[in-house]
DNA sequence: TATGAATGAGCATTCATTCAT
DNA sequence: CATGAATGAATGCTCATTCAT
């Protein structure tokens, strides 16, 4: 074995070494997932509090420890699943699919993605969510800090953009960004409150709201 | 004794029962009053979920068991409440001030009205309320039946008389009263979920959002 | 009714009310004594770490919850159980019956004492109470707070007054103080560790201690 | 391949065997005395309860399992400390260097080298070793048979010795043997439960201790 | 009716031990 | 032999609810 051989051999065994670790990685978040996976599915159907960590685990297919392994307690999980929201919400917050459009249109196809991403699960964690984040100082806190600013923050260019551009009113920006989303979170609670009107005429939302916000209901003849 | 006497006795004994009831009842209806009061704070405080029976029995000044004589159990507690926030809710919902105004006024008094109540006291058992709605489908009906469809039955019948005197368009009722009020809702949790832009201009809120449902946020030259 | 026995009514329910609160104090003192007494006995058999709750509400033959309503948790139980060693030595520590004894009667009597109401329950709970003192901070201070350092002030004042009378050697008091309790302290655990010679002879210790303490075990011609 | 090669070969190997096996050997106590070192430091520092397999894999830079090929369980750990101790004191039990020494010089020498070894490492494992001896039945009779009896099987040749040659008086000596043990022991747990004086005059006690067991504090005109 | 002590089911969490890799 | 993820039994503690007084 010469030098270089020896070298190559080393290289090797490093490049085995790291390819364990990447697997080891892989395992880790493969199995971090299927438990956070579990876990929506539990808190979805049974709230927060009334969930048990047998529960999930049972849901999961592995043992209660497990989790433990990979969370620090059961709020932990509750922040995870946060994280995960905030993490699908990025990727699928394409804009550019949206940016050739009039305005108008935007604003309808907006919508009519947000509606239906959530409607999609019927509600099942953001329910959850919404429960524990009016009680829970913590992930209150977290909430708006990782969902709801970075929303706001993006949508106030685009508002400005249009405010500049003479398609909307120069009104106060952060005002109508908020009532707009309110519109929106407000809506998907009455759905889940158990609004059957709203059910039915869900898919017709977008348009409508996408009216209703940018020419009011007054009549103005 | 004779008849008449055991008559007398007797109608007399009636009506001190009559008048023992009554004040029974009265007194039971104050102690009933006491533990949801109590209740409604501590849960406030706290959230449902970590408010214990004994933290209500403290904030009433009475034993824990005394609360099992007037409610089932905790959940029957925050169903009260939600019965208490209804007839609180009807009786202020005195819209005769506000039937002599003209359309813009009406719509920003009720919604002045809505968003300062709530925040009077920082919206602390809407909090609870609201969390627990989202997770428990027997209060989720009963918030539904008892507090929001009365609300839009009652709000229907003014949208119909206003589009029959074209004052707003011809649109969908249904649909706008749900997002007028989802609007509101989604405002205030925005506002619970620490947004302090909405904090600082909630005063400003009844007339910006008035001109926004009535004149859109479209500029139509 | 005249204002008299108004006031005697008053007095009377006072007493009512007051003789009620007695018996209550009782009843909660016997039944923390009930419990105190099942732990002690669980301890000394299976020690702090090996007895569970469950254990200790059995041996009381109360439920487990009921532990929770007497002792904040399982730690207090070791530290209550301290407090009762301590109460019990204080009651015992009648040191009058010696006094009127000539010195080597008196350390005799003493240590007498000390031997034989140890080995009555087999340093049971003694044995738990160092074995926790050794590895527990808290009670290690408590214990030596509350068992040790009122002895050592006791002990001194009898020193002391031995050393004016050329009763005992003008050696430091402190530490011939704290070698006495060591060696009567070793010896217990000696005996503990399973010493068979010490058991057979415990009933000859204090005579033996007395002389070896004053006279030495130096051959003097 | 001749027989001679075979045999050559075959012996060969069976040197590098036994090499190799002198080699395992050798690693093999070598990990069990890095696993034996991390959990008398841990122990020591947390006791015994309070320590974790995993602590103790930590602090001994390896694998949690790794541990149990090298022993049973928890328990075993401890008594295997014990061991060490042992071995360590008889390694340090080298009475050749008092033995040329007068009785008072070779018992003060002898309680010194007592007194400082322990206090050396703060009575760190003896605290522990202690605590679990109190309350466990195994490691108690252990503790018995490997580290008292033989030192009291020792002494007592001592003390015959010193017997027969009137150095001391013709008392029993197994229980003079224990008292004094007694003495130290005690001495070594009343430093332990936090006595500050002790602490203060530790350096003090092997020369009042001799003087105080061999004359007694008696004070004989 | 009021009390509050007693109950005991229920749960989050820990950790010694195992075992596949 | 080393690893460390997986296991699941075990436990301290909580708290809604009951019930004797």
């Amino acid at each position: 074995m010469n030098e270089c051989s020896f070298i190559l051999v080393n290289s090797y065994s490093l490049k085995v070494e790291s390819m364990k670790d990447a697997v080891q990685e892989q395992l880790i978040a493969a199995r971090r997932n299927q438990i956070l996976e579990a876990a929506t599915r539990v808190f979805a159907e049974k709230g927060f509090h009334l969930t048990t960590i047998k529960d999930i685990a049972k849901a999961a297919g592995i043992a209660d420890g497990t989790i433990y392994n990979y969370f620090e307690n059961k709020t932990a999980l509750m922040l995870s699943i946060l994280d995960l929201m905030n993490e699908s919400d990025q990727r699928s917050e394409d804009f550019s699919k949206f940016s050739a459009m009039d305005f108008r249109s935007f604003i309808k196809g907006y919508m009519r993605h947000r509606l239906m991403v959530l409607k999609a699960d019927n509600f099942g964690i953001f329910r959850v969510v919404i429960s524990e984040v009016m009680v829970n100082q913590e992930l209150r806190t977290l909430y708006y800090q990782k969902i709801i600013e970075p929303t706001f923050i993006m949508a106030e260019q685009f508002f400005q953009q249009w405010a500049d551009q003479h398609i909307i009113k120069p009104i106060d920006i952060n005002l109508t960004m908020r009532a707009t989303s309110g519109m929106i979170l407000g809506l998907i609670m009455l759905h889940i409150m158990g609004d059957t009107l709203l059910d039915e005429k869900w898919d017709a939302l977008p348009d409508f709201l996408t009216d209703l916000l940018l020419d009011g209901i007054g009549d103005k003849p």
